[in-house]
DNA sequence: GTTGAGCGTT
């Protein structure tokens, strides 16, 4: 009974994947966001009314319909085709046609294992997509590995996925990034990122990854070694990741705190130059936002409300196609990819699989589908001109 | 115990 899977495609028409389920017959949300980037829930045609269904996600969890996920094909759910009515289908698939010109760039990958050589590395990318480009650094001196190498690909949608997930290869999980000397300049990284305080030793990046994919696309999480007490989890979104700051949330029944992550010390000028980030730092940029959105109420335990801040501005990043589009549109080049990815720590202390906590609150995801928050209203105000449109954006 | 690695002799 342990060697289940289902079927699953990103599209009715489309060739299904098979994603292991779990002992209990449930199917983690992270199964499917592993092979499926973005994905945020299930569905599926309902043979006799031929309608859709959804399939009830729970904390990440995906359970099967009737108890028996049987031989349908289920169909990925990613936040935004939730509002990609009308008119927006002209932006996203404007979008879409602009993503087809992107180029692609070098991604390092780290965390290699000492012995792996470009060919291996060759051998592992290519399940996802043509390879144009493999490179493993070497000491010069010695010929050994530095544990770190390159590769690109020809098309712009691998290479997409490619930085959205971790990587095994050769025995040791990886990252594929944007090198440092890529990461666009045109997206400035405005707080995508938050800081999880009072974590306890047992989260594991995940728990964490599973535990935020409620709010949003995870793109990155990281818990320092040794144990700190805290961890970083980036979002796809930076809304999402700015209506939680303030939050206390439930994880494994423990209590945290997220507040902003701060800039790494060091460079991104290009945060300074709105002020925001400037000197006092940002803590009080964003301190709207604290009770601004949420109800400011201290140890929330929103799975009972069935509705949150972040989701309510993940649906309202959804619904209007998001600056973040228009600024993709505006800037007539540069790569607008987020420059999270998933964590690797530095041994090999992973079962991928782990995972299958008995979180208390009884949380129903069904945020996208239930939510009328359709208040058009968002940030709109003045999408000025292009350059100032990214970084007039969130001032409610 | 509340602020994080490692980045390319092209």
């Amino acid at each position: 009974m342990s060697e289940l899977y289902i079927r699953v495609a990103e599209d009715e028409n489309e060739e299904p994947m098979e994603i292991p389920s779990e002992d209990d017959g449930t199917v983690l949300l992270s199964s499917v966001a592993a092979q499926f980037p973005g994905a945020c829930g299930l569905r599926y045609r309902n043979p006799e009314s031929q309608c859709m269904r959804g399939v009830r996600l729970v904390e990440g969890v995906l359970h099967a319909p009737e108890n028996d996920w049987g031989n349908l094909v289920y169909v990925v759910n990613y936040p935004k085709d939730n509002k990609r009515k009308m008119e927006e289908i002209d932006a996203a698939s404007a979008v879409k046609i602009k993503r087809g010109f992107q180029k692609t760039s070098d991604l390092i990958v780290l965390g290699l294992p000492w012995k792996t050589t470009e060919q291996d590395l060759k051998d592992y990318f290519s399940t996802f997509g043509e390879v144009i480009m493999v490179q493993v650094k070497r000491d010069a001196k010695t010929g050994n590995s530095k544990g770190f190498g390159f590769v690109r690909f020809a098309d712009y949608e691998m290479q997409t996925k490619v930085i959205a997930q971790r990587h095994m290869i050769d025995g040791r999980w990886c990252d594929c990034k944007l090198p440092n000397s890529k990461v666009c300049p045109d997206e400035p990284m405005r707080s995508r990122k938050i800081f999880v305080g009072r974590c306890t030793e047992d989260m594991t990046t995940d728990d964490l990854r599973q535990y935020f994919m409620q709010y949003g696309e995870v793109t990155d999480v990281f818990i320092p070694k040794p144990f700190r007490a805290f961890a970083f989890v980036t979002f796809a979104d930076d809304q999402v990741a700015q209506a939680l700051c303030g939050e206390d949330l439930i994880i494994k029944g423990v209590s945290v705190h997220i507040s902003n992550a701060e800039p790494k010390h060091n460079n991104s000028r290009q945060m300074m130059d709105r002020g925001r980030f400037g000197a006092g730092g940002f803590s009080q940029g964003y301190g709207s936002n604290r009770g601004g959105l949420g109800s400011g109420s201290g140890g929330v335990n929103f799975g009972a409300l069935g509705l949150n801040p972040a989701m309510v501005a993940a649906a309202q990043a959804a619904l209007q196609s998001s600056w973040g589009m228009m600024g993709m549109l505006a800037n007539q080049q540069g790569l607008t990819t987020t420059a999270g990815t998933a964590t690797t720590t530095r041994d090999q202390t992973y079962s991928s699989a782990s995972t299958s906590y008995s979180s208390p609150s009884s949380a129903t995801l069904g945020w996208a589908a239930g939510t009328n928050t359709t208040s058009n209203s968002g940030f709109s105000s003045g999408f000025g001109t292009s350059m100032e449109s990214k970084s007039s954006s969130w001032g409610m």
